[in-house]
DNA sequence: AATGATAGTCACTAAACCGGACAATCCTCA
DNA sequence: TGAGGATTGTCCGGTTTAGTGACTATCATT
């Protein structure tokens, strides 16, 4: 009773798991971005810097490694985030070809930003849930992404080609 | 403590709604574009044989109110359906102008064969909770998504440019 | 019949991403 | 030590994908 999907009504994936999951979570990555834009800043471009407050400094290859993202993209990404004062470029001492990528005091600010706009969207969402059922959900869907291998850094969106969609 | 983003570890959005969501939610609907990618057929063009095999037959243009799609972009995705023998236009009797889309016989097998890789995806996920657990997390997942005014014949990824990504 | 709306089509554009190639630099080991 | 191979950042071109504008044929209304 998993999976019904031929029953019922054709065309009604509405109790289908994955239908719901991606149809949700495409929502939700287009209600982010939308939330953000405002700042002049994408989620992908987000992530690097997110990432950044978490370790500082990195390469653009540790970046790129960190967050699934092709090496040569993260060129033009950077150069944008340095463009915007989010960030910027120190040649490393220990490695003349490659940069420190390190976070300015306004990249810290759009990230602390950003995380407030992520807590009223996380509200949003569980608005649609009793209060005594979001723990249980969270850590189930929890398990469901471990199950799927994914890692929390690491986002199929934020990372290369990535399209696809339902169910 | 639902939108706990800011505490413990930084970067750690391994307990935000939003981003497991979106995370699980792009995941899975990359999951499924790959397991159909071996049927010759792309979730976009999925959506409107699925959609066909709802209601049929169908306009071009009543394909692309009813899934969110571009009526530009319905031209070639019917193209391609057309031409690997899943669907056939008709003039219409009623005006000459449109075309009624008809679902073959081969068309609808592909619809069976992809709900069936549906039910399968389905159990995958579903794996990774205890069996007492998924109604209720299906129930949920149905929730968030009516709050999100989602409706069931409308993915955001089929629909028109609905990139985005994190948290 | 005339005017405006609508269905489908096509061609052009914009954005995203990948792969290949390249110079500078590092690393390793004979 | 120095020569070959790997790595870092960069750039360029090609592909894919989706959206826009304009056009034809047809319908609908008056």
């Amino acid at each position: 009773m998993i999976g019904r999907v031929v029953g019922g009504d054709p065309k009604g994936y509405g109790g289908s798991m994955a239908f719901l999951l991606s149809q949700v979570g495409a929502r939700t990555a287009q209600l982010f971005a939308a939330q953000i834009a405002p700042l002049g800043i994408t989620p992908r471009a987000f992530a690097i810097l997110s990432n950044l407050g978490a370790r500082q400094p990195q390469t653009q290859q540790q970046l790129a490694d960190g967050l699934g993202i092709h090496r040569n993209n993260m060129v033009s990404l950077i150069d944008e985030l340095e463009a915007s004062g989010w960030v910027r470029r120190h040649r490393s001492p220990d490695d003349r070809r490659a940069f420190e990528i390190h976070l300015t005091t306004a990249g810290r600010e759009v990230v602390t930003q950003v995380n407030a706009l992520v807590v009223s969207l996380n509200e949003e969402l569980a608005g649609a849930l009793a209060p005594a059922e979001r723990a249980a959900f969270t850590s189930q869907l929890t398990r469901i992404a471990q199950s799927l291998e994914l890692e929390s850094a690491i986002h199929p969106h934020v990372a290369g080609r990535a399209h696809a969609s339902p169910p």
